[in-house]
DNA sequence: GTCTATAAAGGGATAGAC
DNA sequence: GTCTATCCCTTTATAGAC
């Protein structure tokens, strides 16, 4: 589709995402009113709608966006060995909790903000970046090299501790991203007895 | 302060702190209206008035009320082994986690919810809470026990790792309370390099 | 593409009767 | 202790001008 010159519509959508996915991030969805959404774009409360249908579907596209990103962006490699994957898995989880607070924080936050078909719908894509996890400590199992009572709680377990980092992490504070990695990787490694 | 035959005070005040909790959890506090807990108690909205001096007041009180407990109930002994007081914190966390989910799921994801000076009172108790594991931990690495990297970060993994049990826990499930204890504490003694 | 104006509904909170 | 009625404000979303 052309683009008419002059247009602010390549920059507008992206920044009307921005505004909400910060705002929602911040106070959370409900507490968010698309007034508040158009004063920090710049723009007047109408505009919005000609970027989103409705309040719901820009959380939705949010979330659906977020996790879809996850899911592209993850390289596995089964031919290599377990703990190495999972200690890339780890790097790759922390690196976007790091690279993109708002963003990870909303997505398992405001999944019960979602309409019952939109939640289906970004559960499921949670569902499988949680088996990404889980096919991993399958392997190490299988492996020998882990040692883990119970495969969905331990993925269960793990998940929840890394996606803990978005709580406290804050850049420039006592720990940069390279030494969280390496102490979250001690933990886990010891979680799940290698 | 006498009470007065038939008056239901004893009754509705309870019903309206469980009303909102139960909402509060369910849908976020934002999202909730007083005319939505009213209904559910089975009063008009005019009546929680009597109960609390605003909505603001009612979130306040569970979280305060909750972490209060928290801190009244947990019962650690400086002069038993580390490894030991951690597992009964482990006990401790998951069985709170599974007798009272929604005031442990309010807690951790309302804060933000609260006006500046209620999130700075809570925090407080929350640290405090925090500090609980963080002694033990301490203990077990000069004990000779326990191997962690670093002593802040290994308590917030441990917490949200714990903590996380109320986003899947359900009554009647593949695991019962004891198993889940078993599971974890495995977990958790291979973090802590036991 | 953005604005202004407005509709229609729902929000928190209070007053006063019973 | 509870209810009814109401005030006043904010909400989401739409229509139509520019």
């Amino acid at each position: 589709m052309a683009r008419t010159q002059g247009s602010k519509a390549v920059i507008t959508g992206p920044l009307v995402r921005d505004a909400a996915r910060s705002l929602f991030a911040r106070h959370g969805y409900s507490a968010v009113s698309m007034r508040q959404i158009a004063a920090q774009v710049g723009v007047q409360v109408g505009t919005l709608y000609a970027y989103t249908p409705d309040k719901q579907a820009l959380l939705a596209d949010l979330l659906r966006g977020h996790m879809q990103d996850l899911l592209a962006a993850w390289q596995d490699d089964p031919a290599r060995p377990a703990l190495e994957r999972l200690h890339s898995f780890l790097r790759f989880h922390i690196a976007t909790s790091i690279e993109r607070p708002e963003a990870v924080f909303l997505s398992y936050m405001e999944l019960r903000s979602l309409t019952p078909e939109n939640r289906r719908q970004i559960a499921t894509l949670r569902r499988r970046y949680e088996e990404a996890l889980e096919t991993i400590l399958a392997a190490g199992v299988a492996e020998g090299t882990m040692h883990i009572p119970d495969l969905r709680l331990a993925t269960m377990a793990l998940i929840a501790m890394l996606t803990g980092v978005v709580n406290w992490y804050r850049d420039g504070g006592r720990l940069d991203q390279e030494r969280v990695v390496a102490i979250y990787w001690e933990l886990v490694r010891g979680a799940v007895g290698a």
